[in-house]
DNA sequence: TTCTATGCAAAGCATTTGCAAGTCC
DNA sequence: GGACTTGCAAATGCTTTGCATAGAA
């Protein structure tokens, strides 16, 4: 079962950590292998991606995973939704409280017990607007 | 752009079309390719990809990129919700008109122009929910 | 001292792509 | 006949894994 292995708190999993909570830009492993290695210049991109998962599987992080794309972090453990750039990928915050009627609307038409629910909002974000408009 | 060439209906083109207007299990792309290899046994799953691809492209079929590792595809051209199974990981479509009153809250609360969202319900299913109470 | 984690490189998996030959209208 | 597709295989991109070594408690 996940998490009954002990945890230590190793260099690069604090960093990891530390940069993840520190950005609000939901960076994918890749990114977040950069602004790690900027103070750990050893560390590689295999245990960012081990990290990662362990985090996540204990709670501590978000992983933002849909098929065929890459996946994203998030250091806010707290459940909230997103909206994603369809034109640059970039991923938001969206600060509204998790919607009720959703279940509410999803348990009257079938016949599930509905534990909750994956909601990211698909659009494009305000720079890639302004960028279209100037062609 | 998109739906500028014109279409030929090749036998692969319509044994896709068929096989997935066919279902309602949201197949993988390998899982087309063998209801499809079944009947053209020289297809290949190169093709499958790239008319999963063009089909989603024009509007006559769906690709969900739900949680997990492979895309899945819906002949159901028609944008409609989806309940997945926690545990025996079963989804099936929920028939429920799309919820403008979620563009509308993300949009007020964000400067994205909003174009859509994926929405997912996660809940237990009626066989697992009977399965677990006769424990 | 024991269990856990790391670095590195290789492997894995889903998907995409190049190309020559074939098919559709 | 010309545009569009196919099969095949190789390539791609992201992620995971094996293994020997290093580190935490």
């Amino acid at each position: 079962m996940p998490g009954s292995k002990r945890l230590f708190m190793t260099a690069q999993r604090r960093v990891i950590l530390e940069e993840l909570k520190n950005t609000s830009s939901h960076p994918t492993a890749e990114q977040i292998f950069d602004l790690a290695r900027a103070r750990l210049p050893r560390i590689s991109l295999g245990t960012v991606y081990r990290n990662l998962e362990i985090l996540a599987e204990r709670g501590m992080i978000q992983q933002l995973a849909w098929a065929g794309t890459q996946k994203r972090y998030d250091g806010n453990p707290e459940s909230h939704y997103h909206v994603r750039c369809l034109n640059c990928g970039r991923v938001q915050d969206i600060m509204v409280e998790p919607l009720a009627v959703i279940t509410e609307i999803f348990e009257r038409v079938c016949d599930y017990e509905i534990v909750g629910h994956r909601l990211e909002a698909l659009g494009l974000c305000r720079r890639c607007l302004e960028k279209s408009r100037n062609v």
